[in-house]
DNA sequence: TAGATTGTTAATCGATTAACAATC
DNA sequence: TAGATTGTTAATCGATTAACAATC
C-alpha cells in the first residue's frame, strides 16, 4: 500500500520506464542496474533507485533489476491491470485515428463506445467498437461503469460535453481539445494533450537554438574584424 | 536578447499564459493583473511575475499587463513569428488527422509537404498540402529549408526515418510515434506526444484515488466495527 | 569471500513563494 | 496624492544528486 505523496515528476517518467523495460526485454535482457539504466535514459542512477523507492523494493544488491519483474511492478503501479473502461466522445480525425490505431487494451483501457453528433456515422462501428448518438451519452453513462472518458471534440463544445460528462459521474478525462477544461478547485482529473501547446514549446526550443547560433556567429564576426584594426 | 537559462518548466507554462490571454481578449478584456490571472490558471502571481521576469518587463505598476501586448510579447518568444517551415512523414491516421484538422500556420508554422509509401496517397493533395513517396524525403530536405519535421510514422520505422532527417539537416523533431528517438547526447531538439504516456499517467491517478478512496472506506468501517464493540 | 549494487539518509541544487521597495 | 501592482531580492520548499551502510 502507497501511502506517501509521490510527485508529479515521478509518475511522468514511469511511463518511460515501462518503455524501455519493454525494449529490454524484447532484446531478451533479463537483468539491469540502475546505472546502465540511467545511461540509457539520460537520468542519474540515484534519480531511478529514489523513483522506484516510491512504490517499493524491486531490486537486488549486488544483482540489480530483474527486467520482467520491474516491468510488471510498474505496470501495476500504473494501473494498467485494472481494466478500466472508456467512452471516446467525438469521432473526428482524432477521435477516428484513436478508435483505428490506438491500443487501449495494450495499456489496460477497454474503450466501450464513442459519441458523435454525425449521423452518418451514427449506429456503425468503427474497428469493432460501436458509434452512438451524442443525444445517448448521459443515459449510457448513468447505466454503464465507466472510469474515463477520452475527449476528441471541437474546441467550442469541449466545455459543454465535459458538464455533461461530470453530471454523470465521470472523474477522470483524457483530453484532447485545446481547450482548458479543469477548474482550478475541481476534483475532476484531467490529463491533456494539447497539441498545439507541445508544438510552441517545440518552436520555442528552436528559437532559442537560432538566437543562440546568432549570437554566437555576431561575436566571432566582432573577433575577426577587432583582429583586423 | 535573452541570456539567461529558462526552465523547462518555464516553457511549458508559456503556451498555457498565451491561450488564456487569447480568452481574455476574445472576452473584452484589455487588463489583467498577475494575481487575477494567477487566479484563473490556478497559479501564485509571484510565479507569474517571475515567469514573465525572464523575458522582459511587460508590465506596469499599479496597472497589470496590458493583454495583448502580453499577448504578442509570449508569441514572440514562442517564435510564432518566426514562419518555421515543416514537413510531415507519415499520412496515417494521425498525420491526416493534423493534415486536416490542425492549423499549423495558427501556431506561426508552414507544413510544405508530406510523405508516405502508401502509392495510394502519393501525388495526391490533401487539404492543399501535397504527398509525395518516401524515397523523395531526402532530396526534399537537402533542396529546401526545413526547420522540423512532424513525425507520424509506425513505430516500428521511427528510428529508421529519425537517421534520414538528421542525416539531412533536421534539428527539431515533433514526435507522435511511441517511441522515444532522442539519443542521450545528440543536440536534436525532440518534442514528444506519446499519448500512451499520458494515458497511463491518468490510469495512475485513477488508481491512486480509488486507493485513496478504498484506504478511507476501510478506516471507516474499522471505527464503526470498534464503536459496536 | 569479494565485488557489485541496492535502498536510504544527507547534501546540494533549483524552483516556487513571500516580501517589499519602486513606481505607475 | 493614495492605492494598486509590478519586478526583484530573499526565504522556503521540494526535487535531484551524492554518499554509504546493508547485503546479495
Amino acid at each position: 500500500m502507497k501511502r506517501i505523496k509521490v510527485s508529479n515528476n515521478v509518475i511522468r517518467r514511469l511511463p518511460r520506464y515501462l518503455r524501455r523495460l519493454d525494449e529490454l526485454a524484447a532484446q531478451g535482457i533479463s537483468r539491469i542496474s540502475s546505472s546502465e539504466l540511467g545511461q540509457q535514459l539520460g537520468l542519474t542512477p540515484s534519480q531511478i533507485r529514489q523513483d522506484f523507492s516510491c512504490f517499493g523494493e524491486f531490486g537486488q544488491q549486488g544483482y540489480g533489476y530483474n527486467v520482467t519483474a520491474l516491468r510488471e511492478e510498474i505496470a501495476r503501479i500504473l494501473g494498467m491491470d485494472r481494466g478500466y473502461s472508456a467512452v471516446l466522445i467525438g469521432v473526428g480525425n482524432i477521435g477516428r485515428a484513436l478508435m483505428d490505431n490506438f491500443c487501449f487494451s495494450a495499456w489496460g483501457c477497454k474503450l466501450l463506445c464513442a459519441f458523435d453528433v454525425d449521423s452518418g456515422i451514427i449506429g456503425k462501428k468503427l474497428n469493432g467498437i460501436p458509434v452512438r448518438s451524442m443525444d445517448e451519452l448521459s443515459a449510457f453513462l448513468k447505466s454503464n461503469t465507466v472510469d474515463l472518458a477520452v475527449l476528441a471534440v471541437p474546441n467550442d463544445s469541449a466545455k459543454k460535453v465535459t458538464a455533461i460528462l461530470t453530471e454523470n459521474g465521470i472523474e477522470a478525462i483524457w483530453n484532447f481539445t485545446n481547450v482548458d477544461i479543469a477548474a482550478p478547485e475541481s476534483p475532476l482529473i484531467v490529463e491533456n494533450l494539447h497539441f498545439s501547446d507541445s508544438l510552441l514549446s517545440l518552436t520555442y526550443y528552436i528559437s532559442d537554438k537560432k538566437d543562440e547560433e546568432a549570437a554566437r556567429n555576431a561575436r566571432l564576426e566582432r573577433q575577426k574584424s577587432s583582429a583586423k584594426n
